[in-house]
DNA sequence: TCTTAAATTTAGCCTTGCCTAATCTTATAT
DNA sequence: ATATAAGATTAGGCAAGGCTAAATTTAAGA
């Protein structure tokens, strides 16, 4: 009744917060806490229970006090907009404009608020309508929807599984580097020989390079699924 | 003594500014007024009123009430950033990503603000360091000269004259397509065959393409130098 | 020169987002 | 069952940037 035009997208600071909430519930399903958004997003969890009311005036969270927030359809629809933004441009950035893992992040995280549909329409066309990026993460159709993710850290893999690397954690560049420097990036084929209970040292094979033994932080940071 | 760190860019409003001061600036040497700035950015002349104490505060303008802004060394240099990023976008926008004449420059001012100089210089790279953006504007160097301008409106032309189409202006979208379908592109070799002083048309001859009579407003926004 | 219109500035207000400090809730551990 | 710590919320502020309305300065024309 009021309002003429509720369709203008979502500022730079609320799309932060609907990837936050995204990320943060995409696995477990619950709600995301206001320390944990807080955390992500470097600002103090004052800051985003007050995000949290307006997010949920705006129809984007489901918000109980106390108790978290969870995205509704529209706040799903809109976190994706911006993940398959930011995904297509880091596969951009590294492919056509020779930067590194590291440096590719932050880059992104910017130009993501910045480009509008058109824009994300033709650099997919640009880059062949890839389905995954650099790092392995699948990449929202534009519509919205998001392959069923089947992979699980290398860490909770069995000896004598064949597997195939889906993808590698991108917050910590050192890591990122690690694997980088071994070629141990998605598409690769390993063979777990060894899943050590005592240390967590996880031993792979890979069919070109030979073994590695990875300590359990590296085997948390590298998700796998079965080879088909 | 108070400030530590006095080097963080300014926001993109800020940008803003600098550019239409700059924009507003460079051919007449004067200084902007606080309407033309207002119209340039779609905003009231109280708000500009407000901005440019603050800009001179921070010491990018020259500014004495009732009498405009002028850029200060260091506002023109980060306004020559700001116009290098601009058309070093529309660059790649139109040439790799298939945008049209009209469409490039919205985008391009939004992702100005939000580019890196590291992804402005890797752009650079991927486009071969061009000189001149598409509309035929020199691109400022990385290190914030730009080339002397020695075009001039085709409305100022005299028969006879051999030109080079240098630059259409980009703000009239209208224009630009009329230019863009005829081929009118910087570059063009013209041939002047008459300047009517009682309706203004100019009356050119384009080499391959033929002949074309340009009423005042069209000759008024294509710009050209002559042909060396 | 004097009047008046146009441009500019000032004053006062609003929204977005962020902050700190103080207060509440919830959950945990005795 | 209850004390306490951790987490969340409220209250009160602040800065950036925008707006409108009112006041002021400059410039133009009679």
């Amino acid at each position: 009744m009021n309002d003429v035009a509720e369709t203008r997208s979502p500022s730079s600071s609320v799309g932060d917060y609907l990837k936050a909430v995204w990320e943060l519930g995409a696995d477990s399903g619950d709600a995301a806490s206001t320390k944990g958004v807080a955390a992500r997003l470097s600002i103090s969890p004052a800051s985003v229970s007050n995000m949290f009311a307006r997010l949920q005036e705006m129809g984007l969270v489901e918000y109980e006090r106390y108790r978290g927030a969870t995205l509704t359809e529209r706040g799903r629809k809109e976190a994706l907009r911006l993940v398959r933004r930011h995904r297509l441009i880091e596969t951009f950035l590294l492919e056509h404009l020779g930067y590194d893992w590291q440096e590719v992040h932050q880059e992104a995280e910017r130009l993501e608020h910045a480009v509008s549909d058109d824009f994300t329409w033709r650099l997919a066309e640009f880059l062949g309508h890839p389905e995954h990026d650099p790092h392995g993460d699948p990449i929202p159709s534009a519509e919205g929807t998001l392959e069923v993710d089947d992979s699980f850290p290398l860490s909770q893999a069995v000896a004598g599984q064949r597997l195939r690397i889906s993808k590698v954690r991108d917050e910590d560049a050192a890591m990122l580097d690690y694997f980088g420097d071994r070629n141990l990036v998605p598409g690769r084929r390993l063979t777990v020989r060894e899943v050590r209970a005592i240390d967590g040292v996880v031993i792979v094979e890979d069919e070109e390079a030979g073994v590695y033994a990875l300590g359990d932080p590296l085997a948390r940071s590298m998700f796998v699924r079965l080879a088909s």
